[in-house]
DNA sequence: GTTAGCACTCTCAAGGGTGGAGTGCTAAGG
DNA sequence: CCTTAGCACTCCACCCTTGAGAGTGCTAAC
């Protein structure tokens, strides 16, 4: 800690961020004595301002108007000024109430966990469904949807499904359909992608024997699935929560202390990068590969396109096995304690659901 | 046709509407003259435009603004003035080839049409998927995932699939699950909901002989789904486009004739209508019902919060068996020719495509 | 090191004046 | 009777000014 930060401008830069956080006014030294009854004087406070701008704590967009946190302002609170706080019991209570109404359905946990993120932090959230680092193979059914149309039902371990009509050539009965299936399944049990590949590979030098034409389609299928699967986990991103953020100031002309021009600049930004996933560059993956709860404010993005916004995520799932990212995206000015321990507490109540599914063996009770 | 509606103004009022709809700015006599080089002065255009505002089908916000269209305006343009466009070949060429591309995808059908609708009317979007007005069962798989723990995928006629997990109280083998999930199969097979609610209730009377616990448990389970099905079917909205909408000048401050303040909360207002599908009322049922390509203009909403916005419908899908809803949203200065031609092509496109999956013959190409 | 006092800066909101755009009306012309 | 030129009138949009208020930074005294 730097020699001139004495502990009373620790708790000042304490208060302002905090009072900005909730506010959104920038805040000034005379207000600052009155509302929290200082046992000094507002010179004294404008001194130790100065002295926090001048670390690089705080900011004033112009010479009469109060202190603003910087990015390293919020950072140096996050670390070391914020206490760290849990979701009362109340909300943690409502909160796995409202997942145990959508028990075994997993698809609905993303979307819920996006929803509940974003009312409780009161800003935009975002989650990746669970991904197994492997997809393998379990199981596959061939349902007729009419003679020469047939749906094919891939299932994979760790629950995922994926679906795909395609064509016939002739026409099978539901029976030799089934027949199929089965043999099939057999063959390509356990597989992972690469295995799946092999096979198709070996079978092109020396033709399988019980294979046909038509066994050929359905493996380039199953292939083709895995592959879209893959590729399609590790950009999908499911988002809410655009009206919560959007109840925050920064996106009110009326409020924005700049231009209304900008706030409305902001917010198309924002939906871009909450539809397209950009801006979010690496953070994703990061966070995959770490533990806790990842906090990356402002300007410490790597695309500028985020300079004005943070970004709290946490893993969850199941050991190494299936793990997804979930978050919450907002403004530099957020919440940061509420947004954390939110955060943390979604992950870790995710992580639980996953891992009585998968592993049969449920964690003690999430507690914080 | 009014009596005092001559020839020249009619034209006028079409002028009127088109130069408003493109440029967004209240269109004054003098601008109609010089633009169009019509052959009569600006005061011969006054007496008309006074004339066409006595009819309702115009208005200014004050004396000195030039004119606007009122919904009745809109209205009358689309019945009577507008020219019945369809979109180029190459668009529709390329328009194609994108629902080639996940061809066999149904749930990436419904994405993709929503993207096209949006980004070829720049504005936003709805989809609903297609639903059969009867979920029929057609087929079970339990999976078992791990001890106690089982992944049910039930596929419905008309290629729908729903998954759900459930934990068990013993331990079962796959093969005893496999055999179950046979026995249920067969004894499910093309039920409707209500045809499986009265197998449960009738069960419940005089109990099914080779039903066990498990059994029951199961017929619940796909109750449950079906009903959550049914329900959620009915509510589900797909939509996109939000971006696009953006981008029209009555959400851009600037641009904007009124106060900046209103176009964002315009935004908002739309933003919720998009989101819980709130405001569109009997829209969509009512579209269900209809042949062709609806156009409800602001005001004819009979939700006020629609009033700024217009909506353009059309039915999809094959027969009475499969239909769904999409449509194009955005403010009543809406390009309507655009927006109504590109939704009959997608609708028509989709159909044509539902149709070669559920009944086997495709319709002749897509054409306009 | 702390504080009172004060000059200075900058914003924000309100007021007033002006130019321009566009209409509505009237009276004359075809 | 329809069309048109001319003109008064209205209202907005913009600019400028002004004054109040908020808050700082500095200085000198405690």
């Amino acid at each position: 800690m730097a020699p001139n930060l004495t502990e009373r401008r620790l708790f000042i830069l304490k208060l302002v961020v905090q009072e900005f956080i909730e506010t959104a006014n920038p805040v000034a030294s005379e207000a600052l004595v009155r509302k929290f009854g200082l046992g000094f004087s507002s010179a004294t406070v404008r001194n130790d301002l100065a002295a926090l701008e001048e670390l690089g704590y705080l900011t004033h967009l112009h010479t009469s108007a109060g202190r603003v946190p910087t990015d390293a302002g919020y950072r140096f609170f996050v670390e070391n000024l914020m206490e760290r706080t849990s979701l009362s019991l109340v909300e943690q209570r409502m909160i796995r109430h409202q997942f145990y109404q959508v028990r075994g359905e997993l698809d609905q946990w993303i979307q819920l966990a996006g929803a509940v993120l974003a009312r409780t932090a009161q800003n935009a959230s975002l989650v990746t469904p669970p991904r197994a680092e492997q997809l393998r193979f379990k199981n596959l059914e061939l349902i007729s949807i009419h003679e020469t149309m047939v749906l094919a039902v891939m299932v994979f371990h760790s629950g995922i499904i994926k679906q795909q009509t395609f064509g016939l050539d002739g026409v099978r009965t539901s029976e030799d359909l089934r027949r199929c299936a089965g043999r099939m399944s057999e063959a390509l049990a356990d597989l992972t992608l690469s295995g799946v590949e092999e096979l198709l590979a070996q079978d092109a030098v020396r033709p399988h024997p019980t294979f046909g034409e038509f066994e050929r389609v359905v493996i380039g299928l199953v292939t083709h699935a895995m592959q879209a699967f893959e590729e399609q986990a590790r950009e999908h991103i499911y988002s809410d929560g655009l009206l919560e953020m959007l109840s925050q100031p920064e996106f009110i002309p009326a409020l924005a202390r700049d231009d209304a021009e900008r706030a409305v600049e902001r917010l198309r930004r924002a939906l871009d990068i909450l539809k397209s996933g950009r801006g979010l560059g690496q953070l994703i993956p990061q966070a995959l590969a770490s533990e806790g709860v990842q906090v990356i404010i402002g300007g410490e993005h790597s695309e500028d396109e985020m300079r004005e916004y943070s970004v709290v995520l946490a893993r969850y799932g199941v050991g190494g096995a299936v793990t997804g990212v979930l978050g919450v995206i907002g403004p530099t000015r957020m919440a940061y304690p509420r947004s954390i321990s939110t955060v943390r507490y979604i992950s870790s109540l995710m992580s639980n659901l996953l891992s009585e599914l998968y592993a049969g063996e449920s964690r003690p009770p999430v507690e914080e």
